[in-house]
DNA sequence: CGGCTAACTGGACACCTTGTCCACTTCATC
DNA sequence: GATGAAGTGGACAAGGTGTCCAGTTAGCCG
């Protein structure tokens, strides 16, 4: 969502320096403290920028869990693409999802902050992030001949969402294993023999 | 939650009046704008109360829409404890969880906004309506011999998620028929042929 | 190198919401 | 109808959000 190149009017230096220093910034607080016990001010005073440099770029907080998420998605997104199956193309749909499952288990088990810190001002549906995963996990019901791909999707994409995983790893204490087991159960019942 | 009948002290009669015009008023708040467009000053307003007459009963939106929403789960819960199957005792579990999601997409269909409410403060998750949803799937896992019950439960729970729900059903448009479908299909491949 | 322009910066500002507090009122009981 | 307790309502302070604009700085061009 910021990659895209088609930018000519190079970002200044000065820019780039500050969304470094406020990345950097809003990554740890939102790591020491939980995501909604960070303020925007908190953010511009660890950075050392004003609240309105902060503005300029993001119009909340949302924004910049989003940017920060980004990163560390996109690592998945690429192995979902091109890397070796089964997260990878080139195995049967229910291992693939089952593997989807995994490698998003270990992206919320490391970044859940982010996560949660997404889900403040309006729900994740709208990030570009889901529309990704919405469009993976959709090509999967439809090669495994599943019914209405179009209503699947969401309901397959839900266990996930990051304050359901919150509540099973933080909560209830789940180790990522017993989570991942799980859900291999549920994406082999759903697309492995179907 | 407010019906336990071991108060001594009864509820006076201007309070009591209160209550009613308070839910009253928030009911149809609710209804009208979406549930993060109501505050707590609007409903006082509208109920002809002040600011202090609500955070006496309701500390703050979210237990406004739990109370508003205890009345109609409170009805699907006696079902599901003593109706007629496959809603109540009686049933294949897959046929039974199959049943629950329909009439939980009937609850989600007629007040979404009341379910959307209940997220504002802190996730469903605390809440008592939540706990017996969880008791009730576990016991249909635990029947159909499912493997790990306590971290199966939540994430077929997930897809019930008000979010998700106004996802699929405003947002994509979906009927609530396709909804209910598709869950059935779920519903069936984790807990039927187990 | 010096000036120009547009982007960038930072903090003051006004607005809104929340939750608390307390003097006053109303109810239920005797 | 007097009394005590529960209930009431609005004023208040605190805190966060997002906007705005005067001043600054980077990149470019003559």
């Amino acid at each position: 969502m910021n990659l895209l190149g088609d930018d000519p009017p190079r970002e200044r230096a000065d820019a780039a320096r500050n969304r470094e220093k406020i990345l950097a910034a809003a990554e740890r607080l939102y790591a020491e403290r939980g995501a909604d016990r960070v303020t925007m001010d908190d953010i511009a005073r660890a950075a050392g920028v004003g609240r309105g440099t902060l503005y300029r770029r993001y119009p909340d907080r949302a924004a910049i869990a989003v940017a920060l998420l980004d990163t560390h998605e996109r690592a998945v997104q690429e192995l979902l693409l091109g890397g070796p199956p089964p997260l990878g193309p080139g195995a049967a749909p229910g291992d693939r999802l089952c593997a989807f499952y995994g490698a998003m288990v270990d992206l919320l088990d490391r970044h859940v902050h982010l996560a949660l810190g997404v889900e403040v001002g309006r729900s994740r549906f709208q990030t570009g992030a889901y529309g990704f995963w919405r469009a993976h996990v959709r090509a999967l019901v439809v090669a495994a001949d599943g019914p209405d791909p179009d209503a699947a999707v969401d309901l397959l994409l839900a266990p996930l969402a990051p304050d359901v995983f919150h509540h099973q790893r933080v909560v209830l204490g789940l180790g990522a294993d017993r989570i991942k087991a799980a859900l291999a159960v549920l994406a082999n019942a759903v697309l492995g023999g179907a």
